[in-house]
DNA sequence: AAAAACGACAACCGCACTCTA
DNA sequence: TTAGAGTGCGGTTGTCGTTTT
């Protein structure tokens, strides 16, 4: 005896997403916290299949998204990353807490990867004023060398780390557990805000849709439903009201919607597990970030 | 001005694994 | 114990805006 379907498949709605939709979603996940996406589909009346609720919250409008064009640091962490661990998206995502999975990958297939074939057959040094440019002061050998050894850096951070003794504890680093999930804190070097505001996000959407909105003048539920959100981009505290919202109800899932490989650890691991993954994570953050400090110098 | 080509990104698909009734 | 839904993930496709011809 398995469970009851998820939602029927058929007369669902397919492509994008639309401003109404969105707004119902997030009035739900508000309401019931991220989690019990099957209940979607007849809590809002959306004609959406639950997963793709799932994948529009987690990729699109879940609080702490960064959008818009990466930086050359963010680059730069997912070529590196991206050489050491392949295509493993989203444990590179983990390392780029604002970003999605999905985000890095189109990110990466649209520009890094056509980036990286020019450089192999072109000239390194082109003033294209992204990340490669950065590595303007080595030649390509030098790069090539310092990716290299960066790799080789980290499989043996790998190997020490899976076989380092459980015993040993873990020096100058803390871990914070804000609420819901663990952070690990490299101090002055991680910030505790890896969980930033997309306020804007649900701004843009609702002014798109008030203006919408002033158009058909179908008002009455759906300015309901924009009255619940206190919108105020200007605002830092914006986030802090928007996820204190879903926090004391559903902690839990919110964890697991925003940074799933930290709640699965939180939940799903022994803790020794965790001290090993713990310590292989700030070996790879410290190999990351001290390289990248290297570089903007 | 229109059509074609291209680029960026959102969304879907399918598979593997986990969870639960 | 087991069937089947839930979830995570990587690959692929679809859509839409922009640029080129």
């Amino acid at each position: 005896m398995g469970r009851p379907p998820c939602c029927d498949k058929t007369g669902v709605k397919k492509g994008p997403w639309t401003p109404e939709e969105d707004i119902m979603l997030v009035s739900f996940v508000q309401e019931h916290g991220p989690g019990n996406w099957r209940t979607v589909p007849t809590h809002t009346g959306l004609r959406r299949c639950s997963k793709s609720c799932r994948l529009r919250w987690t990729n699109y409008l879940r609080p702490g998204i960064k959008r818009g064009s990466f930086s050359d640091q963010e680059e730069k962490m997912i070529i590196q990353l991206q050489a050491l661990l392949g295509n493993k998206w989203a444990a590179i995502a983990s390392y780029l807490p604002e970003r999605t999975d999905n985000d890095i990958k189109n990110y990466w297939n649209t520009h890094l990867k056509k980036k990286l074939k020019k450089l192999e057959t072109s000239d390194l040094y082109s003033n294209d004023g992204h990340c490669l440019s950065t590595y303007n002061s080595t030649s390509r050998g030098q790069w090539e060398r310092t990716l290299q050894a960066d790799i080789n850096t980290a499989k043996q951070a790998l190997q020490n780390a899976l076989s380092l003794d459980k015993s040993s504890t873990i020096p100058d680093y803390t871990i914070t557990d804000i609420g819901c999930y663990t952070f690990i804190k490299q101090e002055a070097k991680m910030s505790t805000t890896t969980y930033a505001s997309n306020a804007e996000n649900i701004a843009k959407l609702l002014k798109q849709w008030t203006k919408s909105e002033s158009t058909n003048n179908s008002e009455q539920s759906k300015a309901s439903s924009s009255t619940q959100y206190s919108c105020n981009t200007n605002n830092n505290n914006a986030m802090t009201e928007y996820s204190s919202s879903f926090e004391p109800s559903n902690s839990d899932q919110f964890s697991q919607a925003t940074t799933p490989e930290a709640a699965g650890k939180f939940h799903g691991e022994s803790k020794r597990e965790m001290d090993d993954e713990i310590q292989l994570s700030v070996m790879l953050e410290s190999w990351l970030f001290d390289e990248n400090d290297d570089l903007l110098i």
